[in-house]
RNA sequence: GGUGAGUUACUCAAGCGGCCAAAGAGGGCAGACUGUAAAUCUGCUGGUUUUUACCUUCGAAGGUUCGAAUCCUUCACUCACCA
């Protein structure tokens, strides 16, 4: 079994706060004496989900409570989904229909249940119970809270004084939201920062609606992207995907810099605490090389998501194109019909936007066949096999005939 | 509904008749340096094998002019103030 101290000190690793501390010691302790469950709910967007680093931080908490004996609430918000979620920017979104939900939900499963344990996990529709509120369901819902204390909230606050429209709608999101902690009786809710007041929504709805609960809240860090500055996230393309492939995931981790890669250990490895201040030590002090030590954190992550056979292989790959400054051994293969300019090929062949484009490079030397730099730019390619690069990164094998 | 201001490249933002493919910043790409990065320095950043040239771009469509991102007209959208 384990220690109410050390598990409290697990869980409260990383967060960026937790509220009822004292409930999350109660639940764990009737866990630990009695063998009794509880819930923990999280809700997720119905819309397709690519999920990110971003995202796993969250779900990995939750996998840790199912280590101490907590039941997950996977909701997938097909209904609220429906009015989007104020926070932040906002949009009225259309209905997804049933179909296009289920398939979202099954990419869910797919993609979550590498870290969530399946058989403490219910996926759950908040369309299900909240269309059978019916119209005097929700009337008496919105009864629960007023216009004042909404406003209160500081994103609706800014809009308001702003003279930012809010729909009315709006206002209905953290009540539904809310109102799906009543149903479901969750014991603790687990959240981004940027959902404080939807998740304490929830703490006063349970107790308005006397379901003799209160749901405790634990708010987790927005993971910041590989730019170390803004939230991860696929629109500003700064984001690992958990369905990445192992080389590129390998890849992606390497390229953090040094000091985001602590941030990364402390929210997404299982290493524990003492163990990461420990490498940081020998970072400092010269004994380990901060590359190794990311490294290594790569290798945590591919192996999770793939396993740790394609970790080894994708760490060997990395080093072989950077460190030996190899070709990579699975590289795109094209076909084309010679002589051709140079420029043309590299267009062709998707490397360049533009044969603009191509030029330029060519002219700064970024441009490779067979590992030796281009310096004319008129080159012809006859007839042969060349391995084409631009830059670093971008490679493509060409069969001229 | 009225009045005024605005709409410029990936983003922000100068330009207000010719020297404008359009300043500057950010971002991006590349080179050097490294540890792969970050930081730093440098170059590039609409297109086209006529590359000190040509073609297309400054919300849209017309017009004035030898010449328009720049002036005029209409339309669309955004914002502010007033109703």
């Amino acid at each position: 079994m384990f220690k109410i101290e050390d598990a409290l000190k697990e869980i409260s690793r990383g967060t960026a706060e937790i509220i009822d501390n004292e409930r999350i010691k109660k639940l764990l302790t009737a866990y630990l004496d009695e063998g009794k469950n509880y819930y923990v709910k999280a809700g997720f967007d119905p819309t397709a989900p690519d999920l990110h680093f971003g995202h796993t931080v969250l779900i990995q908490k939750l996998a840790l409570f199912q280590k101490y004996g907590a039941i997950v609430q996977f909701i997938i918000g097909d209904f609220t989904g429906m009015i989007g979620d104020p926070s932040g920017r906002s949009d009225t979104r259309k209905k997804l229909d049933k179909e296009t939900v289920a398939q979202n939900a099954k990419s869910y499963k797919e993609q979550v249940f590498k870290i969530l344990d399946p058989k403490k996990t219910e996926i759950l529709f908040n369309s299900h119970w909240i269309e059978k509120l019916g119209a005097s369901g929700l009337l008496e819902l919105t009864t629960t809270f007023n216009v004042a204390r909404m406003l209160e909230r500081e994103d609706f606050d800014k809009r308001y004084k702003s003279q930012a429209p809010i729909s009315i709608s709006e206002f209905l999101y953290p009540l539904l939201q809310g109102y799906d902690s009543v149903f479901l009786k969750s014991d603790i809710e687990l959240g981004g920062t940027d959902q404080k007041f939807n998740l304490l929504m929830g703490r006063t709805l349970q107790r308005t609606y006397g379901t003799k609960k209160e749901q405790a809240v634990i708010m987790m860090p927005l993971l910041e992207g590989l730019d170390g500055v803004n939230k991860m996230s696929k629109s500003l393309n700064n984001y690992i995907g958990v369905n990445e492939n192992p080389n590129t995931m390998f890849a992606k981790v390497l390229s953090a810099s040094d000091e985001l890669m602590w941030r990364y250990y402390e929210l997404l490895s299982t290493k524990t605490l003492e163990e990461i201040e420990n490498l940081k030590q020998q970072v400092i002090d010269g004994s380990l090389h901060p590359k190794l030590a990311k490294e290594q954190l790569a290798q945590e992550l591919v192996t999770r998501y793939h396993d740790e056979n394609l970790a080894q292989i994708a760490k060997d790959e990395f080093n072989k194109i950077h460190k030996q400054k190899e070709i990579p051994s699975d590289i795109e293969e094209f076909q084309l019909q010679g002589p051709i300019w140079i420029a043309k090929a590299l267009v062709d062949i998707k490397l360049e936007p533009s044969t603009s484009g191509a030029r330029r490079d060519i002219k700064q030397g970024a441009v490779k066949i067979n590992q030796e730099k281009v310096e004319d730019e008129q080159l012809q390619l006859t007839s042969g096999t060349f391995i084409l690069q631009v830059g670093k990164r971008k490679f493509a094998r060409v069969k001229v005939l």
